[in-house]
DNA sequence: CCGCATCCCCAAAGATACTG
DNA sequence: CAGTATCTTTGGGGATGCGG
């Protein structure tokens, strides 16, 4: 892609990862390396021509790096370097901005493994320096804990949230605390849901 | 734009914003309205087919809108809705991140009226949240005040920092806290300093 | 099978000219 | 001033091919 040729930072940043694919791609990096199949798998849609491209352009740009895995294995994988991995709180800012018009998840809604602990990272985690809440949304676990997130449901958590995936929308998203089950403290539920308030969705 | 149809806030965000120019229109409208003219003017290598697409785009993703100005004015400018108004926080981290890899300013930087302010208030504001210091940058002043940037210096300033870009460049991105001229309270500034060390740019 | 490179087609970007 | 119309060029999407 053409540079914007300004000295903004914005532009800058843009001409690194801006262009159609990139920062889905960062997306599905911040989670661990990944092979070209499995890159090209996740990002349907995505034809092979420009996924090589954007890796190509990526690398370039000291976003992403591809690393030879050790014999046996012979395949290689692509990771995020510190730059890449800096990225975060870009996809964070953007996937809370896309919350407020992106309504309520379809009933076929595809859930696979890891799902919940992503959402959870990339929306909800900075918003609860303190809580200890276990999810068990559709049968996936996972907990925030302190300002992080775990697989699993704590031991010692101070609640449990129980759902499905539209319950968990309603509760974080729109703000509904009767929307989902909760065990234990319902008062730290509270407290993260109204942490979230701003930037809730309004009627369109 | 063909969208990602991805039920994830960041494809979605994308799908709205991720176009090439959309995010820089949206950092043009964000100090105020503008006109198409000005737009044009500022987003130099835009055409104007490409910019009255975006304009439309924008406007049917609800992020900017149209607004006829009352008569004798006639003309009709754009601006950002709340929800494009939101988006802040995006082009906010998009900047911090930019600015890892932007490098100093070129010695012919064009400073057109308003850009000491707006700089500040996109890539440092959020990091100095009790911080009262002025800055003279090539003549253009403006000043951080307890979490908000305002336009000239501040009587009663714990700090005036003096300097070129170039110099604001090496003591705010590059943490040399000798790079500038700062009259008054140095540890103020060192303390903004220290608050803007992550995201520091690392050698490439 | 994995990791691309090539080819074709079309949609969108860039540049320029022109109009209400 | 605020766009639309037209033309050319670039890049994305989809299918396929091909070496390791």
């Amino acid at each position: 892609m053409k540079p914007y040729n300004q000295y903004c930072p914005v532009a800058h940043a843009l001409d690194l990862v801006g262009e159609r694919w990139s920062l889905l791609l960062v997306r599905e990096l911040q989670h661990g390396p990944l092979r070209y199949s499995d890159l090209h798998e996740r990002l349907e849609g995505c034809s092979t021509n420009v996924l090589a491209t954007r890796l190509k352009d990526l690398e370039a740009g000291g976003v992403i790096a591809r690393r030879k895995l050790p014999p046996p294995a012979g395949s290689s994988v692509y990771e995020l370097t510190e730059e890449g991995a800096a990225l975060a709180p870009v996809l964070a800012s953007l996937a809370r901005w896309g919350l407020r018009s992106l309504g309520p998840p379809p009933e076929d809604l595809e859930t696979p493994s890891g799902w919940l602990e992503k959402a959870l990272r990339t929306t909800v985690v900075a918003y609860a320096p303190e809580a200890r809440i276990g999810f068990d949304v559709s049968g996936e676990h996972a907990s925030l804990d302190r300002g992080s997130v775990v697989p699993g449901l704590l031991e010692d958590a101070e609640a449990v949230v129980t759902g499905t995936p539209q319950d968990i929308y309603c509760l974080l998203v729109e703000g509904d605390i009767g929307a989902a089950e909760i065990e234990g403290d319902r008062a730290v539920v509270a407290e993260l849901v109204e942490a979230l308030a701003p930037g809730r969705p309004v009627a369109p």
